[in-house]
DNA sequence: GTTCGGATACTCGTATACGAGAATCCACAT
DNA sequence: ATGTGGATTCTCGTATACGAGTATCCGAAC
């Protein structure tokens, strides 16, 4: 439910997001793996804060969903299995085909060009961890025109729960290729505004994606 | 996000948990009113615990989105204006649209008792505070079978968001037999395991209530 | 009478301190 | 050798204490 409003809430940075947004992108980046234990008095020392902020943070990556916690045991990475990556994905082609479908007629040429540049960027951008970032702001303005901020807040969630995993794709050269193509398809059908024929190719990119982590990920299927 | 598996959780509650559930509780019942400020340490001494159990409870409670917070002004129950209510409900009718679609074919007769029985507790419930959750309760009954646990633990939280505005439907004595009775239609269409049909008195469920409270909360656009 | 400036009060964020519960490990008995 | 019991240790949850930022209110000057 975070980022619903992220540029439009002037609150002062607490060091407690601070915290939440560096926790979030070791884990999103893989230098914190799946399952390891985030004990709060380590990370309150690592950071040079008490454990409270610390605690606050957890609590946050906790509701959405990338951490576990235990009132007694320490905190760790969220283990992800298979079938909990497939309801994400089942739960963001539902969410992302009506977005587009909403926003498509709505979308003005300035959010199709800014689409179009993060796709340039994608392609001239060597450095992999920063895919994640780029691949989400590339959806998130074809949606922009959708009207409704809710359901854009929910997407991003999903896209910051699963970014760790849509990294581990990324990751693999075969799927980058034929991924960036599938953007581009995108981008062309919602230029020339045809949702429907867009909510086919976006929700074929998602399956994709699907495919190949069912495929590539039977070993991160970790039970705790 | 909450209440993904609240069942299944076998978390012994903290003092935190127990005060989220209390202002929850409070809130959508009416007795915390849309913008009523909430002090960390008025809560804290009238609860009788110290601020960190209750802050940690706002924390909870915002991620949820019926609690605002600041870093540097005191929390207040949120304010939702007719678009957000709009906005909820249009992401509960693709939620639900879904989830009963996935839900329709695998529906055990187990569960479809389950939610009549829950109707004819609503019929014969004259306390108008616990309609609320016998609805959500009656509306989970029959998206259990969907086989996402995520997607209905979505739904549950946008059920608790927008559980204040429910019960202000339920309180108009039209609009609860009209209700009552579309409950009754999705049943039987349920029972004869006709998804599309279902789905369609589904969306008209949800879009009566978007209407009536259209027209009844002109009044309850506050704004902060 | 109005406006600007400063001091005061209020609320939250953060730090430190303490207590409770669970898991672990070792010793002892079988 | 193995199983059981208790003590120790580890981690979190909660309480108390302090500091910082903001809004408010009052008084003085224009």
């Amino acid at each position: 439910m975070r980022g619903l409003g992220d540029v439009l809430m002037q609150k002062p940075l607490t060091v407690a997001e601070q915290v939440a947004n560096v926790l979030r992108e070791s884990i999103a980046e893989g230098s914190l793996a799946a399952g390891t234990p985030l004990r709060q008095d380590v990370l309150a020392e690592r950071f040079g804060f008490s454990r409270m902020p610390v605690r606050d943070a957890l609590r946050q990556l906790e509701a959405e969903g990338i951490v576990s916690t235990h009132p007694t045991k320490s905190a760790h990475v969220a283990r992800m299995d298979a079938t909990e990556i497939r309801e994400i994905l089942a739960v963001r082609a539902l969410l992302e085909s009506e977005a587009l479908r909403l926003s498509v007629p709505n979308l003005g040429n300035e959010k199709l060009d800014e689409a179009g540049h993060v796709l340039k960027q994608i392609d001239a951008e060597p450095n992999v961890g920063r895919w994640g970032t780029l691949n989400r702001a590339f959806h998130l303005a074809l949606y922009s025109a959708c009207g409704n901020a809710r359901l854009l807040g929910l997407i991003e969630a999903h896209h910051n729960a699963a970014d760790r995993y849509v990294r581990i794709l990324l990751s693999n050269l075969n799927y980058r290729s034929r991924s960036q193509s599938e953007r581009r398809d995108l981008l062309t059908t919602c230029r020339h505004r045809d949702a429907e024929a867009a909510v086919r190719v976006l929700r074929k990119h998602l399956g994709d994606g699907m495919e190949t982590l069912a495929h590539a990920g039977d070993g991160l299927a970790g039970k705790s």
